[in-house]
DNA sequence: ACACATTTGAGCAAGAGGAGCACAAACCCG
DNA sequence: CGGGTTTGTGCTCCTCTTGCTCAAATGTGT
């Protein structure tokens, strides 16, 4: 059942719009494919493909390569390749201990990337603001752009407001309701969209279109260190609540009789599954981090009866909240990222096994749990994706075209953001 | 931003499909409305209008009546009106304690309605099935249809496989995987597509069309007797997991010292605010069921100070679990229906309460929560939505343009159901 | 009562974009 | 080297929306 819900008309401008948005998406979603391999793909015929192609051709989106035997019979067809310098994204991440930027071209590519270590605790927006631009302009210095950047993505682990970008909690960083897109608007150029979200988020977006989760169309990813974050993806579309909230997955009461949280409140799934527990029950300080639980797997390896009971403990109860997860959301797939992704080795049968005791039949019978493919850069590459949507939406807006009519700006406006 | 995912090209043809579509829904989901209406709302010229509405009229789905003198300068338009005859569903519903059949016409009147008491407990699917096919004869018989019924919906107390109708689960009827959308075909005729569905993600679909949370974009409905199910509705489209088998939020861990559930797991948050634990902690006997609960409210209306305290204590729960949905989901609205609809005003302070104490702020701040405006018929209305939703998704397939075409063919094949 | 402004429907020509067809080009195979 | 196959090219046709002009129906002001 489609339910594609759209108040507004269609317009025949429309249809060109979509369909160059269609091949634009392809392309930078599977990569190059032939001429040929899109008629299939899209459905259009091939003068359709032939016309839209040539378009995107004479703006230099997509490049056209000569066109390489196969060993099939027939005329070969032309390769199709998005062009990376055609359009540019500057990404960010502001991570518990790392902080990093890249530029990334269309179809994914990473043309620069740094990552700089940052100490952990409370760090103020402005140093965190001063370090992003400084490492912005080490990747911009390194790659002139011939066109100016498209738009902007940060990745920020905490609660953000998607509409500006306002960081309403982030533990990590002591941030409450900081305005960190509007300073970063201020300190990189104002000139493009900035688009900011949450870590998580954007991390079940990348995994979704480069990572574990290719082509799947129901997804979960969860993510963790000190806290815990999940993003959704339905319908190849980021789930984001209203505003930009959902996906908190780590402050779910799973536990009434359980520990106080960062956020406040007593029990959350959090308490139980962040790094800090796992530490406590291997009977280490809570605050060494991920050296503390690398420290943990390599006394498991070894077999340290302690670190296995801590890593069981952790995997019943990481178990438990997924299994709630699965019966509301009922995904196709589960991600495993950050903490969970390092830590999955070693609960994935017990993990299961809760899953088996606690999660309906039916659900059940649907869910895989696999591990993060991307990894710790799964959040650059997320926040690539949200600032190359604009371009895959309507390529035409990039192409010089940049007329104006009634209707459709209207969606946009309502629908953007 | 709007992340309209479409891997297939659009044609000519599909604009006015769309615009179609988008007249038809219009009037459907908000009444009748003049020409001049529909122009502003769907942004469509004046003459695009017209030979939509034309061709609508001819086909018999919307009429238009000669225009009402409003007041205002300049040349009245004429009303434009869903035709309820046009286009009947047949709609059922299986609740805990009833059967209910009704046709149902385009723009969501109702024309014949049936509900009968059902006993508590569990019955064969073959009785149930011909309980549902009695009553279908007696609103059929009631009102002979000029047109053949374009859809079957069936909403079910139960966990359901959307694609063909499966309760995987359903323990107030006592079934596990018990082919319904399969039975009710072969009883009721096997004509028309029939559509099976959960109650509660039925209730959440008719709330948002004609409820509680009309234009509401983002909304969870939480419904319960002696389970708890949920249903979300994104962007006006109902959320329902992968297979259909989402939003059983009754079976979130709440409580690791719990009861058992009657799904096995325990813990589950429907042991903890469904009717038997307030009944049990009323001190009544957990079965007495819905007249139990509203002795129960009439001993706290009375100042009893169990019954006040056991509300009490189901509020905190309700609270909880909610807490952990909103951090998750980040809805705009909570509709409570059924069983919470009932207690809403007693323990409505306490759930707010618990709400914020338990919920990250800035989720918190943009939730609200409210009453169910359909009460128990709210689920025959979903129902009648999920089978309406062909026709308001391509009206033309119902104008006797049976024509087909290839891509547009492969991508609803695909989408539907 | 009458002229005028305003809003809207009607009808028609124009423009845009995809579909479909015929033909040519490029490849494999025997 | 010729036949079969696949695909690009170029063209016309068709569909659908748009934009414009004119007419119709109503309220307003003198």
């Amino acid at each position: 059942m489609t339910f594609g819900r759209q108040d507004l008309g269609l317009r025949s401008a429309t249809v060109r719009r979509a369909n160059l948005s269609t091949i634009v998406r392809h392309l930078h979603d599977r990569g190059p494919m032939s001429r040929s391999e899109l008629v299939v793909r899209t459905g259009l015929t091939r003068s359709a493909i032939r016309g839209l192609i040539g378009e995107l051709v004479a703006a230099g989106l997509v490049s056209e390569s000569p066109a390489e035997p196969v060993g099939t019979p027939g005329r070969p067809s032309p390769l199709v390749s998005p062009e990376p310098a055609a359009a540019v994204v500057l990404v960010l991440d502001i991570e518990v201990d790392s902080l990093a930027a890249a530029l990334i071209g269309l179809g994914g590519e990473v043309l620069e990337h740094v990552r700089v270590p940052r100490p952990r605790g409370h760090s103020s927006l402005a140093d965190v603001v001063a370090d992003l631009a400084d490492l912005a302009g080490i990747v911009r210095l390194r790659r002139p752009a011939a066109r100016p950047e498209i738009g902007i993505g940060v990745a920020v682990v905490g609660v953000v407001r998607r509409s500006d970008g306002l960081v309403s909690m982030a533990p990590n960083l002591g941030w409450i309701d900081q305005p960190l897109g509007d300073r970063l608007a201020v300190a990189l150029g104002p000139m493009v969209p900035i688009h900011v979200a949450n870590e998580a988020d954007l991390g079940a977006l990348a995994e979704v279109r480069r990572g574990a989760a290719i082509g799947a169309d129901h997804i979960l990813f969860i993510s963790g260190e000190v806290g815990v974050g999940g993003g959704l993806i339905v319908d190849d579309r980021p789930f984001t609540g209203v505003a930009g909230y959902g996906g908190e997955i780590g402050h779910m009461p799973v536990n009434p009789d359980g520990r106080t949280c960062r956020c406040g409140a007593v029990g959350c799934w959090e308490t139980e599954v962040g790094s800090m527990s796992l530490l406590r029950r291997a009977g280490r300080s809570p605050e060494e981090g991920r050296d503390g639980v690398d420290a943990i797997l390599a006394e498991a390896d070894a077999g340290s009866p302690r670190a296995i009971q801590a890593l069981e403990e952790t995997g019943r109860w990481l178990g438990l909240g997924l299994s709630g997860l699965v019966n509301v959301l009922n995904p196709r797939l589960i991600v495993f990222g950050g903490l969970f992704g390092r830590i999955h080795p070693y609960v994935a049968d017990i993990v299961e096994a809760e899953l088996d005791r606690r999660t309906l039949a039916a659900p059940r019978g649907l869910v895989r749990i696999v591990t993060s493919k991307l990894g710790a850069e799964a959040p650059l590459h997320g926040a690539a994706e949200l600032a190359f949507e604009p371009v895959l939406a309507d390529p035409a807006l990039w192409m010089g075209f940049r007329e104006i009519d009634a209707p459709e700006i209207g969606k946009m406006a309502l629908r953007r953001c």
